[in-house]
Parts: C-alpha cells; sequence; structure tokens
DNA sequence: GCTTGTCTAATTATATGATAATTGTGGAAC
DNA sequence: GTTCCACAATTATCATATAATTAGACAAGC
C-alpha cells in the first residue's frame, strides 16, 4: 500500500478512506500506471482491493471523473480518459502531477503559463483596483516583509499578494489562477528560500507601480519578477540544490 | 421540477439521475439560490426533493465538491464554498456559469483570458511545432472553408484550429486552456455565425505564420483576429442582435 | 459479404436500511 | 465565566439487492 507523498500546501489533514482511494487512484492514472488502454478494474475488485465499500469506491470514482480523469458507462466499465481530457488546473490533479513529473519540467511549464497571466494580471490591476484591493496587496507585502523567509507564512504572504492583484484584476477567470500560482509559490520556496529574500524589492516595485495607476510599469515589473524568479528557481533545481522531497 | 437548458457543446445526451442532481444543484449554486451562509439541504432531504437515493445524491456531492463548489463534513453537513473556490475553467461550472451571467459580461471574461493565452500559444506554436502540428493546424482550417458556416461542423473546425495551436506550444497546461476556447467560440457562433466566414482569412494568417516559424508574426495575427472576433461578437451581443437563447 | 436484428451477460446505476464516526451544541459542574 | 461532558445531528461507511444499459456474440436476411 504505497502511500504517496502529496503537495502539501496547507495542514495535511487526516484523511478518510474516500480521499485515500481518490488520491490512489488519481495519483495511479497521472503516473501513466492506469492508461486509457488497460482495462479499468471494476467497481468490486477495486473494493476488495482498498477495502472499501462500493459506495466508498463509486464515489471517488464521480470525484475522479469531475476532474476529467475517468468516464465510467453502464456495461463498458471504467475508462481512463486521454491527458488532454483531465483538468490539469484543478488543484489536485495538479499537485499529483507535480508527484509525477521531473520538477524541472512541471516549474518550466507552469511560468510558461504565469508569465502569459500575471504580468497582464498586473497591468489589469493596475487599471481596476479600487483603494481596497490596493491596501490588501499592500498589506501582503508589509507582511512579506516581517515573516521569517523559510516560514510558511512566507508562502502565505508570498500568496496573498499574488492573489491580490489578480483579484485586482476584476476578472473572476483570472483570480482562479491562483491555483496555479499556489503551487508555483510551493515549490520556490521548496527549492530555496533565499529567492524570497532575493526578490522581495522586485514585489516592492510592483505593489507601486499598480499603486501609480501604471499599467505598463506594472506588466514590466511583473514580467522582470517573474523571468528573475524562474531563471533562479531552474538554475537550482538543474544543479541538483534542492532540499530532498519527501520520496 | 425545473429542467435548466443547458450549453450543449457537443449533442444534448440522455441524462441520468446522477447527472440531473448535479447540474441541478450546480446550477443553483451558480446563479446564488445557494449561499455559503444558507443552510443547505442535509442528504436526506435532497434525496426527497428529487426523488433519489442517498447514493446518488453522495455521489452528487462528491463530484461537486471535486469541482470546488461544495464542502461536505461530518455533523456540520454541506456547505457551499465561496466563489472564488469555485473551479471555474471546469468546463461543466464554465457552462453553469455561462448560463447564469449576462453574456456580454461572460464574453468579456473569457476573451480577456484568451488574449493573454493565444497570442503567446501562437508564437510558441511558431518556435516548437512539429511538421505533424502543422499539418494538423493546416488541416484544420482546410476543413474551416470547406464547411458552411453555421453549421456544428463550423464550430468544430475552429474549435479543432485553436486547439492545434495550443498544443503545437508543447505545455500541457497551455493545452488545457483548450476548454474556454471551446465556450468561447460556441458563443460566438451562437451570436452571430457571420464571425466565422469574416475572421476566415486572419485564422489564415495566423497558420502561415506558423509555418513560417514567426513567432512575432504569428502572436501578432493571433492577437488581431481574437480582437476583431470581441469586438464583432460583443457589438452583436450589446445590440440585442443575438439569437435568441433557449430560455 | 454486409447489414440488421436479437439475445445474453457483464457492469454500472439506483435503492434500501443498517451501523460507525465525527463534531457542534447545550447544559452541568465548578 | 470557563471547562467539561453527554447528546444528537449529520455525514461516512457498509452490505445487499434489483434495475438499466449496452458491448459482444450470434443469427437472419438481403
Amino acid at each position: 500500500m504505497t502511500k504517496q507523498p502529496r503537495l502539501a500546501l496547507g495542514r495535511v489533514q487526516k484523511r478518510n478512506l474516500f480521499a485515500h482511494v481518490v488520491e490512489d487512484l488519481g495519483t495511479r492514472i497521472i503516473k501513466g500506471d492506469l492508461t486509457p488502454d488497460d482495462p479499468f478494474p471494476i467497481e468490486a475488485d477495486l473494493g476488495r482491493e482498498f477495502g472499501a465499500s462500493r459506495s466508498v469506491i463509486r464515489e471517488a470514482v464521480k470525484s475522479l471523473a469531475a476532474r476529467g480523469l475517468i468516464e465510467s458507462k453502464t456495461r463498458t466499465g471504467i475508462r481512463v480518459m486521454p491527458p488532454t481530457h483531465w483538468n490539469l488546473l484543478d488543484p489536485e490533479v495538479l499537485s499529483w502531477r507535480y508527484g509525477a513529473m521531473p520538477p524541472v519540467q512541471f516549474y518550466g511549464e507552469l511560468f510558461e503559463i504565469r508569465l502569459m497571466i500575471e504580468p497582464q494580471a498586473a497591468a489589469l490591476a493596475a487599471e481596476r483596483a479600487q483603494a481596497s484591493d490596493i491596501a490588501e496587496i499592500a498589506e501582503a507585502f508589509a507582511e512579506m516583509t516581517k515573516v521569517s523567509p523559510s516560514s510558511t507564512a512566507a508562502i502565505d504572504a508570498d500568496l496573498r499578494f499574488h492573489r491580490a492583484i489578480l483579484a485586482a484584476g476584476k476578472n473572476a477567470l483570472l483570480h482562479q489562477m491562483g491555483h496555479l500560482i499556489a503551487v508555483g509559490l510551493y515549490i520556490s520556496h521548496q527549492t530555496s528560500s533565499d529567492s524570497f529574500t532575493v526578490f522581495l524589492p522586485q514585489h516592492g516595485k510592483v505593489l507601486d507601480a499598480i499603486r501609480a495607476r501604471d499599467p505598463q510599469a506594472a506588466r514590466r515589473t511583473m514580467e522582470k519578477l517573474l523571468n528573475e524568479t524562474r531563471e533562479f528557481i531552474t538554475g537550482h533545481l538543474k544543479n541538483g540544490k534542492r532540499k530532498a522531497r519527501n520520496s
């Protein structure tokens, strides 16, 4: 019964049977142990394997189906869907995938997207932010200057900063991308908590640009922040200097 | 038993009890009929309301929980999550949301994101596309020139074109954004199938740029395509000239 | 050969009725 | 007022049964 490690963004909660089945099957699918071509075990067999009743198995299956990982039909049974069908932006799927891919590649993909989203989000924030939005960004930044760089509070403050900018963009879909960022920050801090202190001033510049209602500057400073962070972390990852991952 | 209309991207399939409960509760939550503050009905009551067994209700709840709409805990019961927690990029959630928002606003949000993603995706495609990727894009474009502009085949070909470009960007997260585009195209065609013929040549220019391995041109042409489409459709939406939506 | 219909068995879909585990709440005790 | 505890409400899990669906095999007809 291989207990897979998972990306613990928050506190690792005590898991129930349902959550265990979901995670175990989810990671197996993402890792490619179960493919669209393989026959998927039938519910009864899964129940035996996990020592769970059919109800639990079925609920787990529905949960995975909602994430686009599998599909379940009468008589046909359960089928793994092709990877293009997976909801990769789902936080759980994202974390499973993080555990199953080479960190450098995962981080590369992630930052490519962040670079598409966040600079423009910062520009929108500079245009649309209300006073309360700017206060929230400023507060998060103030928090960042206070916390210990290696603490989880550092991740929280950093995340809050980036999320507040997305929120200030006044676009719900944009705000949603916060999940991506959360994972990105987690990896960054996991890899090197130095990045936190190194790039603190650059965060301040982004805040200043938004405060000054300067979309162009906001876009530029955010882009610079992301590019530099990416290089910094990617360098560490490639040098194998990252902290051991719990696997 | 109000049968909610739904965004029928593909064929409207005959639905089972589970799917009905999921959709009904999902739309109620998105529309704000059920809020985080309201007490959520308990499983037993939901069962009575829908004429379904507790198993079905529980499976539906798990499905909605996987999409971040609700959370269910022992003794506490089921709780609607705040909107920031919803997985808006989930295709179902996206379609429910489409049915619950003013089309102009929905379309605006959608295109703001598409404009962040697709121009850069086109640029990446110009850099990274393999011969087979370009063939796929070209094929989709050829298909677009053949089909009747008002047919669903037109939407399919259009979607295939945009998806192929995302795929050529060689970034799984990017590819995932295809869901957004699918909905966007659906709305465009629903609103005015004229847009299809009007912007066909611009699609060709994007293809040419990718073929020529010219990232800058790819970015520019895609940006132009999206901007013009947005203006075209938004104009129609605001003038109330859109085809009646089935509600 | 090819299609079209029909039967059968496998698998999920749904129902029912238990028991277990968790935890918010109110009240007792201090 | 605070702490602690028992109770009750609700989901979590289990076990078992029946219904609905349909892939696949096989037969019939053209």
